[in-house]
DNA sequence: GTACGGCCCTGTTAGC
DNA sequence: TGCTAACAGGGCCGTA
């Protein structure tokens, strides 16, 4: 399931592949979740971002186009003749030949069509709920211990629920909410946290991200990057997955639970509430 | 406004 | 062997 060292990955293998180009042609599953993805036909993209876990494609006419790759989604390059009549295909976009690349299709893949496209006037985000209330990056200079207490402070749900809500720090999901709280030593049903608590467990959740990102992301099952390259991550993962076998601090066996529709990991002596 | 449950999706796996 | 049910989970929406 793509989080944010999942779509930076993506991010930065695509980039240089689509800036400057323009989509001749494009087509789209007939979900409206997919269908916009044909607004961006005629525009040419002059930047490709990143806002916690949706792709921003800055295109040259004012908008945007937004993609979540939800849980399976691969973006990938491909030809006309081969890869548009693939069961899972649910957006493409011709672009054209440039000095540097040759005319081609990218390619959006989904076999569980929870991802989502969307084009929007640049920064218009009132129709992508998560996207317009989601907090500051994990490396944004403005997110410090006590602004990220402040923003857990508000709210009186499971700190597991708060992280996986993208309002406090963007881009955590359920692989390295488990790994940031087991490394922090913070039980993921606690409602409240004081301000060093707070600090540590930013410190893990930036810790965590980073080796994600440095392992090329965690590829479970769908999870590629756009060169098709599974990333090496959930060989290094320390909680997610691991219910049942001994933790690595104290040999206590990990257990698993529910915490907002989501399998969460924990120790139970490590990360006691 | 906040909290919470249900829903969308389909391949895989477990159980009978 | 073949069928059915449970499971995986990010984001959105309706209801309280």
């Amino acid at each position: 399931m793509p989080e944010l060292p999942e779509v930076e990955t993506v991010r930065r293998t695509l980039e240089q592949r689509v800036l400057g180009r323009t989509v001749i042609e494009a087509g789209a599953h007939w979900s409206p979740k997919f269908t916009p993805a044909v607004a961006a036909t005629d525009a040419t993209i002059v930047a490709l971002g990143r806002r916690g876990k949706f792709l921003v494609f800055a295109l040259n006419d004012g908008r945007e186009m937004i993609v979540h790759l939800g849980m399976t989604g691969v973006i990938s390059f491909g030809s006309p003749a081969a890869d548009l009549d693939s069961p899972y295909l649910r957006a493409w976009w011709h672009l054209d030949e440039t000095a540097h690349h040759p005319s081609e299709i990218l390619l959006f893949n989904d076999v569980r069509r929870f991802g989502r496209i969307r084009v929007v006037a640049a920064g218009d985000y009132s129709s992508i709920p998560t996207l317009a209330t989601a907090g500051p990056e994990p490396w944004d200079s403005e997110l410090t211990a006590s602004s990220f207490h402040r923003s857990i402070k508000g709210s009186s749900r499971a700190i597991k629920t708060q992280l996986l809500s993208q309002r406090p720090v963007a881009g955590v999901g359920n692989i390295y909410a488990d790994e940031a709280l087991w490394a922090a030593k913070i039980n993921p049903s606690v409602r409240r946290l004081g301000l060093r608590r707070a600090g540590d467990l930013l410190v893990e959740i930036r810790s965590a991200l980073e080796k994600g990102l440095a392992n090329g992301g965690t590829t479970l099952k769908d999870y590629r990057n756009v060169d098709g390259a599974e990333g090496s991550n959930q060989r290094s993962l320390l909680a997610y997955g691991r219910a049942g076998l001994p933790c690595y601090r104290c040999e206590t066996t990990l257990v698993s639970g529910v915490i907002d529709a989501r399998t969460t990991v924990w120790c139970p002596l490590c990360q006691q509430r």
